[in-house]
DNA sequence: TGTACATCAGTGAACGCGCGTTCACTGATGTAC
DNA sequence: TGTACATCAGTGAACGCGCGTTCACTGATGTAC
């Protein structure tokens, strides 16, 4: 077996990014020391020696996953900032994006969740939030941000309700009207090239 | 101790009214079997004369938080449908309904677990999201359910949000900033009077 | 460059606690006569 | 209307399982000389 520093490092990677996965695709709760290990190919006793305990590796894996989640939700095929308007609400309002619940935007995945979690975990999904909020202001060339609360909000929330509606083909028609509706809203200052 | 057939009913109705509130306070996940029976004033052993097990609980108790929320979250202080557009939103969108996890909507209080729990729980909570769209919808004026299916996930998105914002005054002016913007989506055709 | 020892990543058995569920029991309710 | 018995709502001890956490141990890595 390979105990290496370097090993260390990157098997602690690997615990975080699994978990990060598990904690969009079940729930905050849903991770289980046992399991994670089990599922990145090592036994639990050694989880001890990456994090402090399990509460620990929750509020890590959180970060972690409204990280990775905003890479994957709207940049979807694109890269880099800043982005039109109409390709960040085509990205997250996608069929991709709501049948990607371990990938994608843990803000949607999470939401309810974490408004009633302690105030240490809501502190680590509230400038994801507000980082959400300020990217869609822009690429609708606004100053304030009412309209990209207003956005956002719609966003995060049809993609959870479209998680919830079991036929594939209302939820395809809510994340599709929805869309169409945000797309209405016009960019105050025209973005680079149309 | 009053045993009669009366009490037991009644009894089964406080233990579901309180796991209803439970539910949408601490998730899906929260309602303990023991915690929920001492806070009706009975012991755990009684819970089976009442429900099959703690699933078929928490089951029938998402159907009551999700009918006891839609009376709070939208009936706020008017009674009766057909309501006003401007009305529901600003019921709905409001700091007294952000604050009152425990018996306001349960679509905001549990949207992102349910999308992830079983058919069963999705199934439940389905019918209500449409009721909601269907109400929205009505109260535009609206022939299709594209503008109230956008308003459904922006109030819902806007509530489950301000609930993880813990700065009181950014959380309100999120609240207010989304209620402006869809209090400006006009109803098509006049509501009964204004 | 090689050897000896210390360090340390990971192992897996064991522990304890919380929690859902069962069950023999109690005492009141309800019913048959 | 009263008595005797059956029913049944609720009690609380006990059980078993899942799961987080600990810890003595192993064997490879890394370092001192």
């Amino acid at each position: 077996m390979g105990h290496s520093r370097a090993q260390k490092a990157e098997n602690r990677e690997r615990i975080l990014a699994e978990a990060a996965r598990q904690v969009r695709e079940g729930g905050l709760e849903s991770v289980n020391v046992a399991r994670l290990m089990q599922s990145v190919g090592l036994t639990h006793g050694g989880f001890y020696g990456h994090f402090a305990n399990r509460s620990d590796l929750v509020a890590q894996s959180l970060e972690r996953a409204l990280v990775d989640g905003e890479a994957t939700a709207h940049t979807a095929n694109t890269a880099g900032r800043p982005r039109r308007f109409g390709e960040i609400v085509r990205a997250y309002l996608s069929r991709t994006h709501r049948d990607a619940r371990a990938t994608g935007c843990a803000i949607a995945a999470l939401v309810s969740e974490v408004g009633r979690a302690d105030e240490a975990s809501r502190a680590v999904m509230e400038p994801h939030i507000e980082a959400m909020v300020a990217l869609v202001a822009e690429a609708l060339g606004d100053e304030d941000e009412a309209r990209a609360m207003a956005a956002v909000s719609a966003m995060v929330g049809a993609v959870a309700i479209a998680r919830v509606i079991r036929d594939p083909g209302r939820s395809n028609a809510f994340l599709h009207n929805v869309r169409e509706q945000l797309l209405a809203l016009e960019p105050r200052e025209p973005p680079p090239s149309r």
